[in-house]
DNA sequence: ACACTGACCTGCGAGC
DNA sequence: TGCTCGCAGGTCAGTG
């Protein structure tokens, strides 16, 4: 479940591995994991250059000499680097064959991530209709205020809409709130300054701690990367018994249609 | 316009 | 042991 902190590590680790490389054969798999159409997808990436590594929300965005490829994980999507003769591990959907004699795989066990090409002159700011970064400027707890206010969802819904704010997936709502003493069921339309106040600073300190960590999950990256995901024991509530503040008993119920867990004792 | 639901997929664990 | 079933969740299209 790649996160903002999970797609801003496998970033990292991959400008570390392969910036500079140029691709010099593309080969589709799965065709579905290709938006448009897939011959154009391999003409366009052929011959073109890993210049700068960005992230908008959950997109990885790798910018290359003349287009700009965009991939998003969804749920199980990873990239795995091969060394030259090494066979691409099972559910592999798109190799790039790299201009070092390496193979770059996408995998994904569940096939829902997808990737396309595009122009260079793309918006950023407007990129999928995506929310501010939960670390600019204008993420300001008046913003969250306002936003909530205008809503009639609960709050667990409103951190998960990616027009709200890009990047924050199920597990992080669930810490962020957590940390926040509030609950997700919580209606939008309750909420204080003081409660806004606390999402933005919770939300920053919890992401700016999992990007430290190397993320949580560790089915985004294998240990032969070096990517472990310490994250994952700093959790507090999501997929918990107990709560790691009190030690009281988490409890789990479905809003959004997802699973919320919080604290009953921690969050009010 | 907003809010909610189901589809997309496969692996895994619970229960029989 | 081996089967079925439900769940996992990010995004978007479709529905109310």
């Amino acid at each position: 479940m790649p996160e903002l902190p999970e797609v801003e590590t496998v970033l990292r680790t991959l400008e570390a591995q392969i910036k500079g490389l140029c691709i010099e054969e593309v080969v589709i798999q799965y065709a579905k994991t290709v938006e448009g159409d897939a011959q154009e997808f391999v003409q366009q990436l052929q011959g073109q250059t890993f210049q700068e590594f960005m992230r908008r929300g959950k997109y990885l965005l790798f910018v290359m000499d003349s287009v700009v490829l965009v991939s998003h994980l969804r749920m199980e999507g990873r990239y795995r680097l091969l060394s030259h003769g090494e066979k691409p591990p099972r559910h592999t959907h798109v190799i790039f064959a790299l201009s070092d004699g390496r193979d770059l795989c996408y995998v994904d066990s569940r096939k829902f991530g997808r990737m396309y090409v595009t122009g260079k002159d793309i918006d950023l700011e407007h990129f999928h209709d995506l929310g501010p970064e939960p670390f600019a400027d204008s993420f300001t707890a008046s913003y969250v205020y306002a936003e909530a206010k205008k809503r009639k969802t609960a709050l667990k819904t409103l951190l998960l809409d990616q027009g709200f704010i890009a990047g924050i997936g199920n597990i992080y709502a669930d810490e962020i709130l957590s940390a926040c003493g509030l609950r997700p069921g919580r209606s939008c339309q309750r909420i204080t300054h003081r409660d806004a106040e606390a999402i933005v600073q919770n939300t920053r300190q919890i992401l700016s701690e999992a990007i430290r960590q190397g993320g949580t999950t560790i089915h985004t990256f294998s240990p032969e990367e070096g990517v472990t995901g310490l994250f994952q024991l700093s959790v507090m509530v999501h997929g918990k018994k107990a709560c790691g503040r009190c030690g009281n008993s988490v409890h789990m119920r479905r809003i959004g249609g997802r699973s919320s867990y919080y604290c009953p004792v921690c969050q009010k």
